[in-house]
DNA sequence: CGCATTTGACCTGCGC
DNA sequence: GCGCAGGTCAAATGCG
């Protein structure tokens, strides 16, 4: 009897303290006497401590509240002592100061969250107020820019040298420095290393820009040099080519990516469509090419080959920049390739000015990202860590090595060999080995379609120069010298590369060198001081009007759950448009291949 | 039949 | 000037 009293009372109290906080289902509670279990929502909490956690941060008070409470009348008969009270009054006492603690974390978090949005309008309209003093200052940008005097939510930047010659009216034949333009397709942050807009037939001292002459001594040299040379048809392709060939070609940086993929090409969300295979010299894999077919001007080419001493390493090489918007599935690629290439290009700038004493390979270590900047003066790009090829000694290159701590030998090969070949430009060699993210062997089991894998070189030349005894004549053979590869490194770990990726990125990204360079980039695009700019495109927490982050720089969430683990799905090939492509939304690289019935549609790896 | 790929031919740049 | 190598073109071929 005097236990059963005992109960009504404690257990009577102790509703009335829950009923305190909750305001739910407190009279059921009390009347009945049951006992209590409180459950507060310490995830939700977890999350709120998470400082990067601040779209959370509108939770509200009522979502802390105790979300659920049960009956166990059973539990009451075996619940008499008063230390069962006091346990249980010590537990609502930890609930509400743990609830309390909560909202003051939530208020100073919702305080923060303010102050930075209020920086970043800030920062915006300063942005705002630079672009149009551009304006002002460059009257032919003025066109492009009153096209877009709405929010930036399309942010095509170009990095490279800023050299403008004449103005095109063409909004993407713009000069780079007035590539800064807003659509309304998100942020791009293209690889737009140098493009000079300079018709063959123009007149250089007709240049506008008061600003260009530093680039006009190179533009003079230049004159006459294009690339592609032999131009016989005129379409929207070779316009685009005529673009490229335009530009100035000691500042086209190229960017190469080495992952380890066991499929002939890596996707990396834009659409390409080959247009050519040769046999580059000491390597038997053949080097395939590639041209952007996402917009049928688009001037973005990039070569495939893989590695011939560990044929598990794909060596993607891009050059150009893409004209259009890119999918979403492709900004992680273009980011990551346009900070590399802005780094090269910012260092280039300063490391060209002559033949260096001596090739000197510095090692740096920033935020983890180990990366080499080799201050020579000639570039050697390379596919082979002991390769003595140079694909093309007229293009800075910068290597993205997003292969494992078995390619690092490979890196500092390179390295060593950058040091016996000084390059006319600086090349730059990044190892994202220490990435956290990429600690273990990368496996790209990019399972696309693309079958040209065949010989562009006469079978019995192919002979002659190769030193391996194998044939590559045949695609039959080269796959199947693959695979064998393949079945004997089968013991590679796979590691989500779109991780990879997107940790090299953000350490690039996060990269104070980068942002310095990024600065500087956009100091010559808008002619002005880059901080507020470098300090926005540093900044993950930059939105547009629409509050929605800016693709690309905010493309990399930390997690990748649903990440494409590259398992063989040829039905992810045939997108149909307005499909998504990508198991991860955020991280381009699938295996995917489609075909379509337009030639810009090639390989089809649309996203939305 | 249309499109993508293959591949021999061709062009250009560079080094000797 | 010549040869080599990289890069591109475009007809042929293959495939859906």
């Amino acid at each position: 009897m005097a236990t059963s009293k005992f109960k009504e009372s404690l257990l009577g109290g102790a509703a009335k303290e829950v009923n305190k906080g909750s305001q739910s289902n407190g009279a059921d509670e009390e009347s009945r006497g049951d006992d209590i279990i409180l459950q507060v929502g310490a995830g939700k909490r977890a999350q709120e401590h998470d400082p990067n956690q601040i779209k959370n941060l509108n939770c509200s008070k009522e979502e802390l509240t105790i979300s659920k409470i049960e009956r166990s009348s059973s539990e009451l008969e075996s619940r008499s002592s008063s230390s069962a009270k006091k346990e249980q009054d010590d537990q609502l006492e930890s609930a509400k100061a743990e609830m309390e603690e909560v909202m003051e974390e939530n208020q100073r978090l919702k305080t923060y969250l303010d102050r930075i949005m209020k920086d970043y309008r800030t920062l915006q309209t300063q942005y705002q107020d630079v672009i149009q003093q551009d304006a002002r200052k460059s009257p032919s940008a003025v066109s492009m820019h009153n096209d877009h005097t709405e929010e930036p939510e399309f942010f095509a930047l170009s990095l490279g040298r800023t050299s403008s010659g004449t103005i095109k009216e063409e909004p993407r034949k713009s000069p780079i420095n007035e590539k800064v333009v807003m659509d309304k397709d998100g942020l791009t942050l293209g690889l737009d290393c140098n493009k000079l807009e300079l018709p063959k037939t123009t007149s250089l001292e007709h240049s506008p820009n008061p600003s260009t002459e530093n680039s006009i001594d190179e533009i003079k040299e230049d004159v006459g040099a294009t690339w592609p040379p032999n131009k016989t048809l005129k379409n929207a392709r070779d316009v685009a080519d005529d673009e490229i060939s335009t530009q100035n070609p000691t500042k086209r940086a190229r960017v190469s990516v080495r992952v380890r993929c066991d499929t002939p090409t890596m996707n990396d969300g834009c659409q390409w469509r080959k247009y050519g295979q040769k046999i580059a010299k000491g390597n038997p894999c053949p080097r395939a090419y590639y041209r952007c077919t996402v917009a049928p001007s688009c001037p973005v080419r990039k070569q495939v080959q893989r590695c011939a001493e560990d044929m598990s390493i794909l060596t993607t090489t891009y050059e150009g920049t893409h004209n259009h918007p890119l999918p979403i599935s492709a900004t992680a690629m273009a980011s990551t390739t346009s900070a590399a290439a802005s780094m090269l290009l910012s260092g280039s700038s300063t490391s060209t000015s002559g033949p260096s004493s001596s090739s000197t390979t510095t090692p740096s270590n920033l935020n983890g990202l180990n990366f080499y900047l080799s201050d020579n003066t000639r570039p050697k790009p390379f596919y082979l860590p002991n390769s003595s090829i140079s694909s093309s000694p007229s293009f800075p290159t910068i290597t993205l090595d997003l292969t494992s701590n078995a390619s690092s030998s490979a890196s500092s090969s390179h390295l060593s060999r950058l040091a016996n070949f000084p390059p006319r430009y600086s090349s730059t060699n990044l190892n994202f080995n220490s990435l956290e993210s990429n600690t273990l062997p990368i496996s790209w089991n990019n399972n696309s379609i693309l079958t040209s894998y065949g010989s562009h070189q006469p079978f019995n030349k192919i002979n002659q120069t190769s030193t391996n005894s194998l044939s590559f004549g045949t695609a039959q053979n080269q796959e199947n010298l693959y695979h064998s590869y393949l079945q004997r490194n089968n013991n590679q770990q796979n590691l989500a590369l779109p991780d990879t990726i997107a940790a090299a990125t953000k350490a690039i990204t996060s990269d104070p060198s980068f942002q310095s360079a990024l600065a500087a980039a956009l100091s010559s695009i808008i002619g002005t001081s880059a901080t507020n700019s470098s300090t926005l495109l540093g900044n993950q927490n930059i939105r547009s009007s629409s509050n929605e982050p800016f693709p690309i720089l905010s493309s990399f969430p930390s997690n990748h759950n649903n990440v494409n683990k590259c398992a063989p799905s040829s039905t992810s090939t045939s997108t149909q448009p307005g499909s998504l492509m990508f198991h991860s939304p955020s991280f381009p690289f699938s295996n995917s291949k489609s075909k379509s019935n337009s030639p810009g549609d090639h390989n089809k790896d649309h996203v939305v």
